[in-house]
DNA sequence: CTGATTTATTGAGCTATATCAATTATTTAT
DNA sequence: ATAAATAATTGATATAGCTCAATAAATCAG
């Protein structure tokens, strides 16, 4: 066990999520004797859209990109997860398999959760599923949000729904721009690459961002907040 | 209280979703005295985007469009719920409002309940908890595919997507497209009123729907997902 | 039944955005 | 350090799909 990431033991981790702090310490231990910890390196897919869904993914510490992938063609990028968040958490009542891929962004541990484990847990532990709701909640809300996104606004309002999102405080900017490519933010705007280098440009020449490489700065939040309303 | 619709007592209403079934009569009896039945007529708003969120909406008789509205702009339709269904459930947690509007597609009986007491039902009963989790498990599904649709489809596999999900077999056709006009169509699959026009009448050139008036059946299945895959 | 309003349909032109191709910059491997 | 591979940028062209406008059909109100 190292001094600066997650523990291996479930009931000396102190990244665990809010659902965890409603855990009695034999449920705690449950958890514990039910899980598997992974090592993923940057770049490393950790679920695969399509795959049978074997297990709860939980990011105990990391930063992982969620993507929707077309067949042939381009992705849709759909958000990024931090640390203490849930990766296929649908598969324990949904199908039996994952709806998404996940990509590592930098080397993240995850723990591999028993679905089973989690059932049991929600059906004796109203407490705990209530936090699951309450992520439920918040992630309905997210797609909401995605589909009005995509669904009327063109390709400015698109991009700016991207850099306010991906800008959030929230993210380690640093950690989140290094990562990303130009088709990743063109992924999560579902606009072409090219297009999006050539937002971005516009946008740096009206002085509402600034460009160094990959990391990206919003200058003129109230603008690029305007863009987004306007579509 | 009358013979063929739900009752205003939730302890013998005929039409209750899967949830209430993991109730135990007490806690029936206390949903019974927490909620207010409602009758809306064909055309209402039942809850608008943005407004406070009073209470969980559960479709005990009836036919809803949900939709998402885009100031000044047309609105995306997100899916039609029927009978034992709920509507706006996300704001037990999350934010104190609607994230989308609905409408009543025919006349349909809603009850209002409040949401402190569905919050209290999820702590208290984990089976209960556990069916809400499986709601939200397929719910999170649609709207990944909604997104997919959204995200990199273009018009004909849209519209495809959307002749697929309204034909299904869980709903009743006649009373379906009866009450969709060709602006609900187009907003379901994002696209302009003027194009689904003419995509429809080519579908039907083309022998793989046919059309009376505001009643569509499809002809060829097959075709439609191959038009629904190929994007 | 008749005029008025709404909804559906069709055509023509315009615009947003993708695609293709070429060039430059950056990263990776040897 | 240099070559090779990958990523970013820019320009030119093509096209999907929107908007506008006009007409036709259907529904509604009196």
């Amino acid at each position: 066990m190292n001094g600066y990431s997650a523990s291996t033991n479930c009931l000396n981790c102190t990244k665990s999520a809010k659902c965890f702090k409603q855990l009695i310490p034999s449920e705690l231990e449950f958890i514990n004797q039910n899980k598997t910890q992974i090592l993923y390196k940057k770049g490393e897919n950790i679920c695969k859209q399509g795959a049978f869904a074997s297990y709860v993914l939980y990011i105990s510490d990391g930063l992982v990109k969620l993507y929707l992938e077309n067949p042939n063609r381009k992705n849709i990028n759909i958000k990024i997860l931090k640390t203490a968040e849930f990766i296929g958490l649908s598969s324990i009542y949904g199908e039996n398999i994952y709806n998404y891929s996940a990509i590592a962004l930098k080397d993240s541990t995850v723990c591999l959760i028993e679905k089973e484990s989690i059932r049991k847990l929600l059906i004796n532990n109203g407490n705990f599923a209530s936090e699951i709701i309450k992520w439920y909640c918040k992630n309905e809300k997210q797609l909401f949000t995605k589909i009005k996104s995509l669904g009327h606004k063109q390709m400015h309002g698109r991009l700016a729904d991207t850099l306010l999102y991906l800008c959030n405080e929230s993210f380690d900017q640093e950690e989140i721009f290094s990562a990303l490519s130009r088709k990743d933010i063109a992924d999560f705007a579902c606009i072409s690459t090219e297009s999006t280098v050539r937002l971005l440009t516009e946008l740096k020449n009206d002085h509402i961002i600034d460009m160094n490489g990959r990391m990206i700065k919003i200058l003129n939040k109230e603008l690029l907040k305007e863009i987004s309303k306007r579509g």
